[in-house]
This record gives structure tokens, C-alpha cells and sequence, in this order.
DNA sequence: GGCCACATGTAAGTAGTTACATGATTCC
DNA sequence: GGAATCATGTAACTACTTACATGTGGCC
């Protein structure tokens, strides 16, 4: 269960509610992770019983309260097994990739705007990563700015050679 | 539902029963999507009681009786509409970025560790991809051969800056 | 004798999403 | 007045996976 490392990953540092975990994917690594209120709120209240974290209730002026939840000592060496396991194998379902691989059986018109679109969209994702990685400029977080490196590496690959192939398929006119 | 559109694409090319098209899977595209039987056997069902195709059970000598699947005119129709359809945001939930991401509160034996097992896997991967890309020189497919460089590029990419890492983490000894 | 390839299928479980409910406050 | 932000939570649903059941025939 990856999310339980991700969330102990984020309280080992510092405390947060359910709330600011779900922001702290968002802001952070929205571009290799995601996961949604109704996976969050079940996951915290299931590792609350399983006493890896404990949850402070904090009142709040003009805001409803909160669930602030702290790392325990089990929860640590839980986080230190999560690193140390072992790679679990990536298999990317990517529907831009099956769709390519299709486009021999489809029209000229469909795979031009297939490409453009993924064009587009892997272009708004580079600049947005781009973004967030002028924030590392000086920072000491090398793994975390190895990531966002790492996304911007492939992201940079994948519009180049998708250019390449809108050119090929512009010839074909 | 995308593994529909996946199974139209393939029996748009040809009559296939199950088995065949999870070995298609696996020896065509198994670097970007994945099913298992438990999902493609129902999955044929399904689509059939839809009259998006067709069943003929064919008798073998010394195997077992086979479910050849054909496509209908409203299955290739419906893989029309898959093909043009808008593309699904992709969200590669990645084991490996997640762990990189919280590397610096790990230890450098954890990351060294880690990023040896990326770069193991990676670079099988590639060469897996490799043997299969040289099936295609001379090949007409050029979508199904922009998919595998796609694939090879990534690979790639990531091989580098993994590498570029383990040099900087080495120096820190 | 045991394992692999062929071939289909189901039951149980996993992991997650979407949509809704609740309710206060702030911003336009 | 409506939308957005803050904040938690549940129910229903989706989309799978894993493990098992069944059976033949070939290979070592």
C-alpha cells in the first residue's frame, strides 16, 4: 500500500492534517502521484489504529477544526522499511502512448490532432514543473530537485520527438 | 473504459481469442499497458453482449476448444470513436520518483540502493525495448515504431540522470 | 513425476475514484 | 447571491488484480 509510505514520507516531516497532505501532493508531486479525499481521510483514520500516527484536534477561528496528525515512533520505522523495500515494477497505462501505437489503422486528420494535442499538454506540464523547479535553485533538497529534474527531462523528450513526428506526418500532405 | 478500446484496436487488425490478445499485450505493448485475464476474459463478454463483437469457438486437435473473437461494424464505429476521443490526463503513479522525492531524509546506503535498482531495471528494459525496435527497421508502421522510440527515449533519459546522481551521491562518501 | 504452454473462467479481494453531505467564512 | 476556500467524512461505484479451478498434451 504505497499510500501509507507517501503520507508517513510527509508527516516524518513535520505534522499536518488530511487537508494539507492532499495540498502537499498537489503543489508538490501532482506530476507522479495523485490521490483523492476518499482515499486520504480512510488511510489516516486506518493508520491512526494501527499506531503509526496519533491525531490532535485543533480549533480553528472562522475555519472548521482540524486533524493534525503526528508521526510516532513506529510510524518512523515504518517510513525507513518503505524506503529500504524493494522496487515496486512501473506499469504506466498511458493512453497517449496506446493511442500512438493505434495510429497506423487511423486518418492523417486523427493522429494530427492526437499529436498536437499531447503536444499541448506535455508542453503545459513542462512549464508548470519548470516552475516549481526554479523554487530548488539553491536548496540542499537534491533528491527532491533530482525529481523535478527527472520530469523535466522526460517531459523535454517526449515534445521533441513528438515535434519530429508531427513533421512526418505533415510531409504525408 | 480504455481496455474496450484496446481490445477493438487489436481485433481491428484481426480475429484473436483471449489468450492471444493478452500475449499481444505482452509482446507488443507491455512497456505502456498492461491486463490481466481476469480482466480481458469478462471484459470480451461484456463487449459482446454490446455487438461490438462476435464469438466463434474454434476446435483444436490436442489443445483446448478457442474463442476467436471477429469486430462488427459497430466495434470498428466505437475504435473510430476511441481513437478521436479526447486524451485522458496521464498520472504515472511512479514507486521510484515517490522514493527519490523523500531521498533526503534516507540514508546515502538507502539511495545508492535505490537508484541501482532503478537503473538495473531501467536499462532492462531498454534493451528489452531494443530487440523489439529492431523488428521494425524497415517497417511501414511508423506509429507503432514512433511508440518504441518513445519508449527508448525515456528509458534512456532516465538512465543518464540516474547515473548523474549515483555520481553526485558517490562523491559524498 | 512435475512443470510449462495452451485455454477459459470465477470469486474474493484491493485500491482507488466520484459524488454527495455538512457547515463556516471570505471574496466578488 | 453565488462561488471559492477551508475542513472532514461516507456510500456507491469502478476497475482492476490474485489466486484458484479445470483440463490436455508435450518436454525433460
Amino acid at each position: 500500500m504505497k499510500i501509507q509510505g507517501v503520507i508517513l514520507g510527509i508527516l516524518n516531516s513535520g505534522p499536518h492534517s488530511g487537508y494539507e497532505i492532499k495540498r502537499y501532493f498537489e503543489e508538490r508531486f501532482s506530476f507522479f502521484f495523485d490521490a483523492s479525499f476518499g482515499t486520504i481521510y480512510p488511510t489516516l483514520r486506518k493508520m491512526e489504529t494501527e499506531y503509526l500516527i496519533t491525531k490532535k484536534i485543533v480549533k480553528q477561528e472562522g475555519k472548521p477544526d482540524k486533524n493534525i496528525y503526528n508521526i510516532t515512533d513506529t510510524g518512523v520505522e515504518r517510513f525507513q522499511e518503505y524506503l529500504n523495500a524493494p522496487l515496486e515494477k512501473e506499469v504506466s497505462n498511458s493512453d497517449f502512448l496506446m493511442r500512438l501505437y493505434f495510429g497506423d489503422m487511423a486518418t492523417r486528420e486523427t493522429m494530427e490532432m492526437l499529436l498536437c494535442q499531447a503536444l499541448r499538454e506535455y508542453q503545459d506540464l513542462y512549464d508548470k514543473l519548470n516552475e516549481k523547479y526554479e523554487q530548488y535553485e539553491d536548496s540542499p533538497l537534491i533528491f527532491q530537485k533530482s525529481c523535478i529534474e527527472l520530469g523535466l527531462i522526460h517531459y523535454d523528450s517526449f515534445i521533441q520527438k513528438i515535434k519530429s513526428i508531427l513533421t512526418v506526418v505533415e510531409k504525408k500532405k
